[in-house]
DNA sequence: CAGTATAACTGAGTATTCCTCATTCAGCCG
DNA sequence: CGGCTGAATGAGGAATACTCAGTTATACTG
């Protein structure tokens, strides 16, 4: 799929801007540019392989050559387009000392990136992606690179103790992901724009300290004995059960 | 395009299962059944016209008076369980006394019918959903309505003192229902269907209580009783860990 | 009941689009 | 300069959404 290999390729090209293979990748290169444009232009479906052979100056066999069927070519432009957005999410995390101030700017990278490249969040989520093969795809992979950079976050944020560590991290995730991707839907039908920041603080609101009323200061200090029974009971059970988890496998 | 209108029509209906009006009536129930069948089994785009056709026993041309284009007839089929959906998501709201509850409800209705159904729930979402003219499409307004029942319930938690007011409507139903989409994603992936619900109480922990931890830092140097309390939160996060880590196998 | 107007239906044909492949082109070596 | 190999081309095949001229079924009238 990727080009005959021409290791031997010498640097005596006299015309093009460099060795054989240079000029190979370089065209790749034109053609998923010309792809990624008219996606985000006028979506995926809409964009003939014919309008991206012209817009890369090229035949349209030509694109065969490089990419087997229009959907490699999508997965290519879905590869550069999470490549970019794992890349800004790492950066970013590394720049921000404490969870909550964390997770606000992925939420803000993920919309931001996510608003100006719509298309491609939709493409990546189309209906055969759901399918079966779908784990075994590059895309997949991206995606768990990517959700992993939260993932590590709120590990983190757990370690800390700043988040807490009975709610499972794949119901985290989805929220926090599965919000996003409904609050972007209502950005673009809205078109508030200036609304991203209110919302991204309305979320990590409702994400951090819940939606429900609680009036625990009388709870808090309430027969600490027995609630320290309870607990025994279930650490006991819990530990039973690890146990005896230990003996069936090897 | 809903067929001339032919009121007069009578009984004399000799043939047939009633008059002219009832026939064409049950014929668009039947090709919209036949699409509804094959949409749900090989997906949208794999269904051709043809198959549609073939499926409700008419000609090709024949499935083109009753539907514009295939978009029309996608439309119909989303009606269709669009109005099931919210007849069953009102129904069991009724039933159910508390904002919890029926939230809980609504998360399983919903993950419920979208598991049999995802097919739907994709399309509805496909990318000329969300944009320029999605407005103005019945879907749309389908959407509206379903999303209105969760809202109903939210708004009477809020007035019976069950649920914050301080967060933004908007952002708690992003939340829930993009949660639940991506949650559904999840199941459909790693095909553990019998986690619903347990997905469920995970989420409507997550989405009522929220992720984050406050401990009350004078707490700390307090009387013994206190300090007592505070431990006991660490203990039963340390807990909660063992607990969660332990999911998955029986 | 025969005749007819009209609604309902049909399927071959059209246009578009993805993809293939026989042919042509361009650069590099002896 | 001649020949060879990989790259590029674009006409053509196949699939499919949609159209329309022709056909059939139905309901109404005299």
């Amino acid at each position: 799929m990727e080009s005959g290999g021409d290791e031997r390729a010498t640097l005596s090209g006299s015309r093009g801007p460099g060795t054989r293979r240079e000029r190979v990748e370089e065209r790749e290169a034109v053609i998923i540019g010309a792809a990624r444009a008219l996606f985000l232009q006028q979506g995926v479906d809409k964009t003939t392989m014919r309008a991206v052979a012209e817009q890369a100056g090229i035949a349209e066999g030509t694109v065969y050559l490089y990419f087997k069927h229009k959907r490699a070519l999508l997965d290519a432009v879905l590869r550069e387009f999470y490549v970019d957005l794992i890349e800004g999410a790492e950066r970013g995390v590394r720049q921000v000392a404490f969870t909550k101030g964390r997770l606000r700017f992925l939420a803000q990278h993920h919309l931001g990136s996510v608003l100006g490249e719509w298309q491609m969040i939709l493409a990546a989520a189309s209906p055969e992606r759901v399918g079966a093969h779908y784990k075994d795809t590059e895309v997949y992979r991206l995606n768990r690179r990517y959700v992993s950079v939260f993932d590590k976050v709120v590990k983190e944020g757990v370690d800390r103790g700043e988040i807490r560590a009975d709610v499972p991290h794949s119901v985290v995730r989805d929220l926090f992901f599965g919000g996003l991707e409904y609050m972007f839907r209502s950005l673009v039908l809205t078109r508030k724009r200036e609304a991203l920041e209110d919302l991204v603080d309305g979320l990590l609101l409702l994400v951090l300290d819940g939606a429900a009323i609680h009036d625990r200061p009388e709870d808090l200090n309430e027969a600490p004995a027995e609630r320290l029974v309870v607990l025994t009971e279930r650490l006991e059970r819990v530990v039973a059960r690890l146990e005896s988890k230990d003996e069936g496998s090897p």
